[in-house]
DNA sequence: CCCTTTTCACCTAGGTGGTAAGAT
DNA sequence: ATCTTACCACCTAGGTGAAAAGGG
């Protein structure tokens, strides 16, 4: 009912252990979540919502490999992101793969502009939520609702400030099309720095 | 309720006699319908909407400047354009101005994604519409309903493939952040091209 | 002759990791 | 020592009018 679409990319960088950059003002996924949806009705509207939930009741420290280190900080109540389709039909949500290419991350508490905020050094997992817009308005009641959610453990990462995996930055120059400038094009690409 | 937000930037144009590039691929508008609403109810929701419709029942052709050539010719139901934050509360529209910088202008009548299409040199006014969510359900019935409608005489526009006005093109070079690179910088630029 | 289409250099706008300095 | 911040060069993505070519 909720299919990861691009489920092979997430693997490859699983494999190697997913980190996510986060900043001060927002920054973006990579990979970008994506899914299917099927088994909607066509005519209902819908809300297709994304939060990220601790994956791990541990801090981390990385050290040739991520290692556990202490009890994770105590988390605000995630922040659910809402896809900016929503709402519409399920006719128009299963038209498509849905992509969450938007949604940014950040470290700041006090971020006003709705990004996801984060703690750096923990572990988080992607959760993805259908719900009818008719039981939306009492989700921000607290009252019973019928909601479809999917966990993607594949999509797992530990939020940074800064790559700690050499391979996991290799991996993202190699797949993301904003980061070409650092790709190494035949012969080795070497960035200059005047100060 | 419906007032424009850059009034004096379109005075500007207007006085020299405003036209808007079309193209096959659509072209937005410069410069941008932006509004400010007001007297809405804060808690419902609306939809607001932008049409373009036939401003002078006429062609027209230039010559030095803007005359009418002949009458206009049949047009089809004007497309309307549904500002993408719809549907949103009163409180969510009235709090900042409402900018139609995405629609976008074209002469293809085969146009398969939602541009507004139009008829070179013919006159166009722009309207916009605000219209209760409860009611505009109904606007595909052809039901009668309540529609709060403002017409922009200021912001009229002859649809044009090329610019006739050498005035209208520097203008347009002179405002629009995206002809920059016509502006001259001190000395005149001139641009080459090699074929 | 007049209007339309295509392609271009030149912009705006904003998403990358690198790098060095700052903070704890 | 470890993690964070600020700024940078280098990209993607796409909005401009100019110029030349196409079409009736």
């Amino acid at each position: 009912k909720i299919a990861l679409e691009n489920a092979e990319l997430w693997q490859q960088f699983h494999q190697i252990g997913t980190e996510m950059i986060i900043t001060k003002l927002g920054r973006r996924m990579f990979p970008t979540l994506k899914v299917n949806l099927s088994g909607l009705d066509p005519n209902t509207k819908y809300f297709v919502l994304l939060d990220l939930v601790l994956a791990d009741d541990s801090r981390f420290r990385f050290n040739a490999g991520w290692l556990r280190s202490g009890k994770a900080e105590p988390q605000w109540p995630s922040r659910i992101y809402t896809h900016p389709d929503s709402p519409a039909t399920g006719a128009q949500w299963m038209k498509h793969e849905v992509s969450f290419q938007k949604v940014k991350l950040t470290n700041n508490t006090m971020d006003q502009q709705g990004h996801l905020v984060l703690t750096s050094m923990h572990k988080y997992v992607p959760r993805i939520h259908v719900i009818a817009a008719s039981d939306y308005a009492s989700l921000h009641w607290g009252m019973p609702t019928t909601i479809n959610t999917a966990a993607f453990n594949v999509c797992s990462f530990i939020a940074v400030t800064a790559y700690a995996n050499d391979r996991m930055t290799q991996l993202k120059i190699d797949n993301n099309p904003f980061a070409k400038g650092f790709r190494e094009n035949g012969q080795l690409r070497v960035k200059k720095r005047q100060l």
